[in-house]
DNA sequence: CCATGCGTTCCACTGAACGGAACACGATGG
DNA sequence: CCATCGTGTTCCGTTCAGTGGAACGCATGG
């Protein structure tokens, strides 16, 4: 399979926030979009439920439950009549990662450093004001940490985000735009803070989070560049006990793993 | 997190073939939902393409594309102008994966027949007629042979699929309902067929399955019951010529795991 | 240099998506 | 034991939102 020439850094980022519909949405494919959102916040919910939720009739969210049951994007329980994400899902979210050729470059190198380290290793991508974590070698810790939680995390609370808006303007911007909600002690609460951290990466080639997302978790990630842009990062994680000790070896580790990486992009 | 009295089997499965739509469906989150199944099979369209697949105006496909991207379910490569699964989906799957409490409590007994046997393990689940493996600790060969194939496989081409059956009225009854379309050199192709490789599972207690979705390859099953229900399978996969000489130690060793799982699961 | 493909935009028509009301069921509690 | 409240589900008339077709700007290539 040939690698078109600028193939890492060519999706349009979406823009989704607040209701500027602009006029070529279709509603009522949004709304389905939302019922599926809204399983994104609880696992379980109901008609009633979806339709407060959504301020819409209940009839009109049964309409749209009962569509999207029958392509089996969401499947219902026939006990409690309740609602819930469904397989279909899964496996459309299995092709995205597949299908994802970043990760399959970055892999073997992943793993080499999650063997080396011992640490839970990261490999995220940045996708708007987020960045999302599309493979993760976790080890007990991580697991612990980390297992019940989604794949996006807002930039400016992780390392990985934090190095990527430093090395990528677009992922900067988009951070800015959509402000800097706290999170558990997050530092970053103002575009200075931000943009401190961003230049203090930028001059390192490597950030650090400390409890920006999980208290008492320590992050260290590097850029993954093609051409001079951020593209990805990689980074590891766990309980600040046993990364904060570490980091001195860390980041020449990563900033070679991240090399490599880069090479094989065809930079 | 308690366990309600029957959370392994409730369930319902969608319907989803041929048009019969019989009134309740909404016709364009419909073909939102179809514009996505066109990305199960090709990683990359464009506006036409779809509009062709579809039969619908180009206009339409596109404005049913722009909502998906704006949502994030699909994103847009601004060189070429094509149109792919977006990183959103890939966020969903995977919170449908985390939330699937089966697999929780089948991971660790997973992970042991993994290291016993070195072998490909796959966990799946009975999806109407098919079974979606909602997990896989792949050895080299697993990840050569299946890393860029889909999740869902069905059920008369693969042991889990035979095995789920044989205890499992309903997934017999929808496999029946969808025929049996040739895989490989798939055996089963009519019911009668169908009916003697599911009869012997039952007797068995377990399914083998030669070459029948993936040529070269054999993989063995076992069901893991809930009320003497057949609400997953344990299986191992591999070449023929590592599994093959193996089936008579692997099979006690799995229903020994599927027991466990089993076990775990309160029935 | 025109012909053909693409992705995108605009607009008038109409059928499809909406909300409200009524339904059947089950769980509560007076 | 009946009344009340909640649920998920069904039906139907109104109207608004989704449709297809035509036109656009831009590439490609014969």
């Amino acid at each position: 399979m040939s690698i078109t020439d600028d193939a890492w850094c060519t999706t349009t980022p979406k823009r989704h926030l607040s209701g500027d519909d602009h006029g070529s949405a279709l509603k009522s494919v949004g709304t389905a979009l939302d019922v599926l959102e809204c399983f994104a916040v609880d696992t379980e919910l109901g008609v009633s439920d979806i339709a407060r939720r959504l301020g819409v009739a209940k009839s009109t969210a049964h309409r749209l439950l009962t569509t999207l049951v029958t392509r089996g994007f969401i499947e219902q329980d026939h006990h409690t009549g309740l609602y819930r994400l469904g397989l279909h899902l899964f496996e459309l979210g299995q092709l995205v990662q597949a299908r994802n050729e970043m990760r399959h470059v970055a892999l073997p190198v992943l793993r080499h450093v999650h063997q080396a380290t011992g640490h839970t290793v990261n490999f995220g991508v940045p996708d708007g004001p987020d960045v999302v974590f599309v493979e993760r070698l976790h080890n007990r810790d991580g697991l612990r940490i980390l297992s019940h939680w989604g794949r996006r995390l807002p930039s400016h609370t992780t390392s990985s985000g934090k190095v990527i808006a430093a090395f990528n303007a677009e992922a900067y911007a988009a951070r800015v735009a959509s402000g800097f909600p706290p999170r558990v002690t997050g530092t970053v609460r103002t575009h200075a803070d931000w943009e401190r951290v961003v230049s203090q990466a930028r001059h390192q080639g490597y950030a650090v989070s400390h409890s920006e997302s999980f208290e008492g978790t320590t992050s260290v990630a590097v850029p993954v560049l093609y051409r001079k842009l951020a593209v990805a990062s990689v980074s590891v994680f766990g309980p600040s006990e046993s990364i904060d000790p570490d980091v001195e070896r860390l980041v020449p580790l990563l900033t070679a793993a991240s090399r490599r990486v880069s090479k094989s992009l065809g930079a």
